[in-house]
This record gives C-alpha cells, structure tokens and sequence, in this order.
DNA sequence: GATAGCTGATGGTCAGACCAATTGCAAATA
DNA sequence: TATTTGCAATTGGTCTGACCATCAGCTATC
C-alpha cells in the first residue's frame, strides 16, 4: 500500500461513517413506537390484524410478525390468538428486563432483596417532598385497607403492595417507580410466602402496619428525612424474613 | 342456567385452573436460555445456523425466528448476516429495557438525571463496604487515566465512565451494577455534550478529578458514609450542567 | 505476494397455505 | 321466549419452500 492511497484512506475514514442497515422489523417496530408514542395508539387499543398490517406496511408477514414479537417481549403489546393484538395497558419495560434476567441468573434475586433497600428508602424520600393530595389519599387508603385486614393476610399484602406503589407513584418520577415496581413485583411471591409459613402472620402485619403509619405520617408531615429513616426501618425488618425464604429456596 | 350447573360450574371454577399455552416460539426461548443458563451456551459463542437449529428443535423457520427475534429484543443475541447468530458478551436486559422506554418516553431522561444521583451513591455506599483489591485497582487505574487526560475531554470522559463502572461493579451486585451502567450509558451522550460545549472543559475536568479523588480516598478507607457524601456532592455538581444541557434540548 | 472474483453459508424476506382458538350469529331446542 | 348448540368468519400461530443480500474463505490471476 503507498502512500497516496494510504492517505486517501484515512481521509474517507474521517468523514465517512458506515450507513444504518435497519431491517425491516426493525422499521416496523420503530414505526409502531412512534404511533404509541404520539398517542395515536393508546394503551388497551387493538391493532388491525396482521395482514392487513403487512398490506399497509407493505411487508411480508413474516417481517412484521418479527416486529409483533420484539414488541411483545418487551411487554409493549400483547397478541391473543382469536382476538387480535392489544396495546399493553402499563408498559413495564423494567419488569419485562428483570424477568429476563430473572430467567438467566437467579442470584439476581439476591441483589434484588439488596436494591429494594435503596430503592424503597428512596422513593419515600422524594415522594415527601412531592406528594400530592391525591397521592396521598391513595397511600393513606392503602393504609386503612391493611388496618382493616389484619386477618387476611392475602388481602393484606395487596394493601401493602398498593401502599408501595402508591408512595413510588408520589415520586413524580416514572422510571423510579417502575424500578420498584417491578422489583416489588418479583419480591412479591417470596413474601406471600414468607408472610404465609410464618404462622403468626397477624402479629407480623400489626408491625408491619405500624411501620407504614409511621411512614405515612412522615409523608403527610413532608418530612422527607424521616421518611426515609422510617422505610429503612421498615424494609430491613421485613427483609430479614425474606432473606432466610430465600436462603432456604436457594439451599 | 339452573341451579345444578351453576353449582357445578362453581366447583369447576374453584378446582380448575387454565392450562398453559405456551406458543413453540415460547418454548424454544425457554430452551435456549436453559442453554445459556447452563453454561453450554456462552457469552460470544455463535448459535449453529438457523435451519439446523429448526431440525433440532423440530419446528418451522418462523417459530424458531420468532423466538430469536425475542431474544435478540432483550439483547441476549445478536445476528448478524452471513456470519451467525452469536450469544452477546454482556447481558444487558435493563439497558435495553431503558432503551425501549426512552423510546416510548421522552421524559424518561428527566427522570435518569434523577435516578443515577441515588443510583451512583449507593453503589458509593456499598462499594466501599465491599471493594476486594482488585476492584480498587481497577477503581484507581480509572482515576489515574483521568489525571492524565485533563486535556482530552473524550479520554477524560472514557476512564471517568470506567470509574463509575468500577465503582459499580464493586458492589458485588450485579443488577445495582447493571441499573448505573444502563442509566449512565444513556446518559453518557448528554454529557459528553455538556463538556463538549462548555470551553472550559479542562477547569472542569480539574475539579471532577478532585472529587473523584475524594471518592476514591473513602473506598480505600472503606469509609461507607464519607463514599455516599462525596458520591451526592459530585453528581450533583455534574449534574446541574446536565440539567442545563436537557433543558435547553427538550424546550 | 497482493488483489479481484467466485462460491457456499447464513440471516432477512416473501408468499401461500393450513391449524387452533375465539367471537358472533343463527338455528335448534327447552 | 330464553337458552343452548352449532356453524362460519376472524385472527394469531405455524409450516414450507423459495429467493435475496451479505459475509468469510478460497482460488485464480496479475
């Protein structure tokens, strides 16, 4: 190679760059998006069936069935045979990437017990400062519902559940609250469990329920401090349970 | 319907449950991800040629591409024509989970800002409480790097991103390590803009140094609190430039 | 010894067909 | 009339076989 053409060489280098080379799910999938996202596809909504969508995007079935299915593994729609396609109604990426990884590592539910400390103690950090009156009405209903069902502890995990998401929701902040969403999801069958092989389960949930008042309270008071202090407290405690469920799963 | 079969439909209804319809394509991810799982199939390794893989799984080519479409969604393969299908060295569900939302959702990116404050003290915070030798080398290696690109704003900003990737990884939790790496990544672009057209880049780097130097110090010392606190002061002094930055991009 | 060109392997796409589940309507039934 | 039964259309799921575009590796050429 000589000079000249190794200078030529290094100048196309510079100023070119490799051209996008999308496939045609691809398009489709970004085509998809963009109607979802400009609301021109609402969440609940169906999509014409699959030929005809080929006719409109002038592709082939396969092509876009390809494109149906990344959308569907990231949770973004949901086809049923006989039915149609749907637009999913909550559109958890984050659930959808746990599960995955999930599926692929399971001392991921380690570090997930781990990152709901923070994720929890955080979010009620910021959800004192930017609770509204609304997001507080459904944390403290969420609160009432527990109160009033001390007994059943199925239906006082529901209320529990509802509280966390009630205060991540506060938060203002999407992404946060679906961090803890879906890692409360995953959570959620080992403390079912956790809370059902205890036995004493109603004295568990009087504690657990005067933890939440007090967080509750710190909300309300728009203490952000003790907000967290009190979540901690909370979190810790109940972690411990979870910790041996999970220890004794995994053993 | 008579009282007969409302009963009987009753019954039925306690003691049956749907059965599992799960599609092929469903099946055959479960299968590949066992393989991954199981260690048969490692990150780098190169998936045999899609029409074998339809003989061995006794399926058509569109189920089983189907199923490699999902996967290649959740960035646990990557086709590429002419050469294979090849498993992806790292795993990065969240990544790709916060690929799809930023996609779906701008705001998103206001919420990243947020969240990576939180996200990096933590890893602050553990970090110091777990970092083996080696990980403060490599920790220290970053900052090293960066002392020595005070004038090149993209080396700076390549081994101050390998620092926080450090810092992460020393967390020994990987879904913590994964959940920065993604939300930095995203971000990576805004700030690399916010350098970029700032002019007095170097006065900047000086004082990211610093603070990374104060960082450092308390993982030495395995000091958790002093890591958190330096962690909170540097993001949050980077990040009013990145605020900045997305404001003035969005608006 | 380097280059251009050929060949085979491989992912990407298409078309048409059939299957299975679901819905909705219409006919048969009580 | 009210309910059940049964048929037909719709729709997602799957299969087949074909063709294209791209890439790696080999081969013949200069």
């Amino acid at each position: 190679m000589n000079a000249n053409s190794a200078d030529s060489s290094d100048a196309v280098a510079d100023s070119v760059r490799p051209i996008a080379r999308t496939s045609l799910s691809d398009e489709i999938i970004a085509q998809i998006i963009g109607l979802i996202k400009r609301d021109v596809l609402r969440p609940g909504d169906r999509l014409p069936p699959e030929r005809e969508l080929c006719k409109r995007f002038g592709v082939g079935r396969s092509s876009l069935r390809e494109a149906l299915r990344s959308l569907g593994a990231m949770g973004v729609i949901d086809g049923r045979v006989g039915e149609g396609t749907f637009v999913s109604d909550n559109q958890q990426f984050i659930q959808k990437a746990l599960q995955w990884g999930m599926l692929l590592n399971r001392k991921m539910v380690g570090d997930l017990i781990e990152t709901r400390l923070m994720l929890e103690s955080e979010t009620a950090f910021w959800a004192a400062q930017r609770a509204g009156e609304e997001d507080m009405g459904r944390i403290e209903g969420a609160l009432a519902d527990m109160a009033s069902a001390l007994e059943d502890s199925a239906q006082f995990l529901a209320a529990d559940m509802r509280f966390h998401l009630a205060v991540a929701g506060a938060t203002q902040n999407a992404l946060l609250a679906g961090l803890l969403e879906a890692t409360r999801g995953y959570l959620q069958e080992w403390i079912e469990r956790s809370l059902a092989e205890e036995g004493r389960a109603p004295d568990r949930a009087r504690l657990s329920l005067q933890q939440h008042e007090c967080i509750a309270n710190a909300l309300r008071a728009g203490d952000a401090q003790a907000a967290r202090t009190a979540m901690v407290e909370h979190v810790l405690s109940s972690s411990e349970d979870l910790r041996a469920q999970f220890a004794a799963a995994s053993g």
